[in-house]
DNA sequence: GATATTCATGCGTTTTTAGCACTAAAGTGT
DNA sequence: ACACTTTAGTGCTAAAAACGCATGAATATC
């Protein structure tokens, strides 16, 4: 049974003719006809009387019109309204990412962003597990480093670069160490490779008695002097900017890996909601140099 | 958009699986996974996210399920009140007869019908005009003597033959007149020819100084004594019974045009409304001798 | 780690629908 | 009273949609 059809139905009993209500709809009359026959069919009863000329409504028809009419009106709003929340920013946002990134980065956008979104709310959850985003009703989630291969939509946010920082410039004559004392993340690389401004490499081995699982605390015990550490860009702008820590060997180049970098995940491309897309525009702008 | 396919999407947003759905729906899954996408094409935002083994609503679809359900429901409910309405004797039944009809034969049955079918009204539209079955919502006419050439359907209640009656019985010795002073209809025949019980055939010429448009009327003219008449059997029972009138003529055969009969006349025969049903039924039952 | 469940898709077949031309009948206007 | 116009409905054919099955991919589950 068809709604359309059923919308039809409902201008045919209006207008009181098949063919007034076709032209309404842009069908051909006997479409119209059809339609009505094949949905009196579907239904089990007879909504018109005919004769060639002339409809009239029977009983039941009076009875089904004037039943279903509120309803049918309360579907097609239901739908408008649907739509409308995919095409604005508005209802829930639910956006999960690490807890070091989400404060670092996301919490001095939130305010703007919200003002920018005023019927949107955000649910921001921090977690350093990677967490099922259909299960949990995620939005969109912000991932770093390699790409998870996925049937999910990435894309990029930014790249990510590692470099070495402490408390004080390094003052050793001798140059780049061979190998350094390090605070280290967990799991990461026991090795960096660095070209000096003339083009040497060197390679440092990074010799860890500390390794922190998050990346926030891992840059205070930096900052508080255990060592110097591997640090990502985006966690240290303002250390850089008010002088608590320094970049160990400015001018050198650190090969990575390609595509290290944030990246934006979100489930399927097809109908993206609004304010999945107002998010990423927004917090891709602000992040991009 | 097809409203089985909205009530399969209350059903997989209800047990969280396309699967279980389509087996409630008697549907292979794929059908199923397919409506739903076609669902989702037709309003203009997704449903679900999916994974190869998992769905969840997403916010739209939570918000969309819950805005049409009810109303889902309730036109699922119009539907089956409709087909009660046609598949019981309920509602409002418009018959038109003949007034004298209506009087003579329906009026006495009225008390009975009305008591087998508790839930239903009947409107008895007594007209000797031949009114638009379908202007004006007629759901069935009684309609005598010829059968009326149209679109709609006609069954038969029973058959009709006209004798001669008078106040007294015919004591002429000499047997059947060739010819008689007699009440006529408006339009009626002007000869009868009978056959007598040994098979003689007698032409009488009906001489009119009388003519009445109405049968009741012409009756009670013959009843009154003004002559007697032609008169149709449904209209002198009680009279023969209580020696009001006589039979001129009896045991004499009259010839009379074939298929001269009482029919119903109701349009199409498709879904004919169960009220229908219950009155052509019970009427004939009650006129079949 | 093997198995089975679940959603999705490709493909050939069947069913449904649209569009057009045409018929029959009944209003409409002169 | 007559021609004209409008309206509902029907054949017919081409196009579109839906179905059922087999198959694939991914992920729960035991």
């Amino acid at each position: 049974m068809n709604i359309e059809s059923l919308h039809l139905f409902v201008d045919v009993a209006r207008t009181g003719s098949f063919a007034k209500a076709a032209a309404v709809h842009r069908l051909d009359p006997s479409v119209a006809s059809r339609r009505i026959s094949k949905l009196e069919r579907d239904l089990g009863f007879r909504l018109f009387q005919r004769t060639t000329r002339t409809i009239a409504l029977t009983e039941v028809g009076t009875e089904f019109f004037s039943r279903i009419e509120p309803h049918l009106i309360a579907i097609h709003e239901a739908q408008q309204a649907a739509r409308d929340l995919v095409a604005q920013p508005i209802g829930v946002l639910r956006v999960t990412a690490s807890t070091s990134f989400g404060y670092e980065i996301l919490s001095p956008l939130l305010p703007e962003f919200l003002a920018s979104a005023p019927r949107l709310r955000v649910e921001l959850m921090l977690t350093d597990r990677r967490i099922n985003l259909i299960e949990e009703g995620i939005d969109v989630a912000i991932r770093l480093g390699e790409l998870p291969d996925s049937e999910f939509v990435a894309t990029k946010i930014m790249p990510i670069t590692f470099r070495l920082y402490g408390r004080e410039k390094w003052s050793d004559a001798s140059g780049v160490p061979e190998q350094l004392e390090c605070v280290t993340y967990t799991g990461a690389a026991e090795a960096v490779r660095l070209r000096s401004p003339v083009g040497s490499i060197h390679d440092v081995k990074v010799n860890s008695r500390l390794a922190v699982s998050n990346a926030l605390a891992m840059k205070r015990c930096v900052t508080m002097g255990v060592a110097p550490g591997l640090l990502p860009n985006w966690l240290v702008k303002s250390e850089l900017a008010d002088g608590t820590l320094v970049d160990l060997f400015p001018g050198y180049d650190y090969r990575s890996e390609p595509d290290r970098a944030a990246w934006f995940v979100y489930p399927t491309r097809l109908y993206v909601p609004s304010k999945v897309r107002a998010f990423i525009e927004f917090v891709t702008k602000r992040l991009s140099p």
